[in-house]
DNA sequence: CTAGGATCCTGTCAGC
DNA sequence: TGCTGACAGGATCCTA
């Protein structure tokens, strides 16, 4: 879920969208959501992305400060009319069918029912009404958000300014000495910060501490500079792999025969596989818990011990093949 | 200062 | 079937 890959795919995704478009207007269904009470209006004129947090600038000299959290959902879909309209085009394709997917609507976030369901409907909070269409923020536990600033004041916003630099933007060395600075800290409960390293949330915390070969509950001072680095590197390798797939979207939700999918079944290789076979050695995925927070581990690829085994050196080499650019420096963010 | 737990909120699911 | 408790992919606040 709202994950840097997914947030970073509705970035993509809405941008096609909303850009260009007018906000005409915002009905708050949840003040929780929604907790400035100023007028917002404007043309759209970009949509930056700030670790998991989107910010949608306007040219009225306001930005939205977007975070889904745990089960946000931003939920596009085109007016009725438009889309009749436009359908009646000589080809017969519909313009907003190839700006969105599925039926016209666009949505990413926490895959849920939501995604195809009748909007509005209980879950959704923030009804933001552009001059072509509607966005829907649903959010189910409430701790998603949408704060009103004046775009001058975004990168002074105190979540915005806690943020480290992303993975593919941080250097090895500087990933390493910040290691050092939580060394009693396990790893997982360190790179699950957003002021170490920025973007990484439980599912690719999991996924890249795998394909690293390390065990969660390490000391992070205990890794050493190749470990860090290659921790690093595969970071960036499933994020990036997520990003290239679509992140929890519409698309990967609903599959081409219609049915319902789970965009991890995709590319996880232990997140929610306990009790599963591990890909590398066969042995089985298991779920612990870690700084409070659900974990899932391949017990015999990542030992608790530093010693560096053959499992998990050849384990991180494959997915180096899966990628193969970890040493460009490849800025998500423009 | 650090590390880890509690917490915000709603829904779902397993177990009884 | 209905109840209860555990748990859920984030980030912050509080406590030791």
């Amino acid at each position: 879920m709202p994950e840097l890959p997914e947030v970073e795919t509705i970035k993509r995704g809405l941008s096609k969208i909303i850009i260009e478009q007018e906000l005409q207007g915002v009905e708050v269904l949840c003040k929780k959501s929604f907790p400035c009470a100023v007028a917002v209006s404007g043309v759209v004129t970009g949509i930056r992305r700030f670790g998991k947090a989107l910010v949608v600038d306007l040219d009225s000299g306001q930005s939205l400060l977007i975070h889904l959290r745990m089960t946000g959902q931003l939920i596009y879909e085109p007016r009725a009319t438009e889309v009749v309209d436009i359908k009646n085009k000589d080809d017969g394709r519909s313009e907003v069918n190839e700006k969105t997917e599925a039926g016209g609507r666009y949505a990413g976030g926490h895959p849920s029912d939501n995604f195809v369901a009748k909007l509005p409907n209980k879950q959704t909070r923030v009804i933001l009404h552009f001059a072509d269409g509607i966005l829907y923020f649903n959010d189910q536990r409430k701790f998603g958000f949408i704060k009103v600033l004046p775009t001058t004041e975004v990168e002074q916003d105190s979540f915005v300014r806690k943020l480290a630099p992303e993975p593919w933007v941080m250097e090895a060395d500087e990933f390493y000495e910040k290691l050092q600075k939580h060394k009693g800290a396990c790893i997982k409960a360190v790179i699950l910060d957003q002021s170490v390293v920025c973007g990484l949330g439980n599912i690719y915390a999991d996924e890249a501490l795998y394909s690293a070969g390390i065990h969660p509950e390490r000391r992070a001072g205990s890794l050493s500079l190749a470990e860090a680095t290659d921790l690093l590197m595969c970071a960036r390798a499933v994020m990036q792999a997520s990003i290239d797939s679509g992140g929890s979207t519409m698309a990967t939700y609903v599959k081409p025969d219609g049915t319902k999918g789970d965009y991890l079944e995709k590319f996880a290789q232990v997140f929610r596989r306990e009790g599963e076979v591990c890909l590398r050695c066969g042995g089985e995925i298991e779920k612990i818990r870690v700084a409070g927070r659900g974990t899932h581990i391949c017990p015999h690829c990542q030992r608790l011990t530093s010693d560096v085994n053959e499992a998990s050196a050849s384990l991180s080499s494959d997915f180096k093949g899966l990628d193969g650019d970890y040493g460009k420096d490849r800025r998500v963010r423009d």
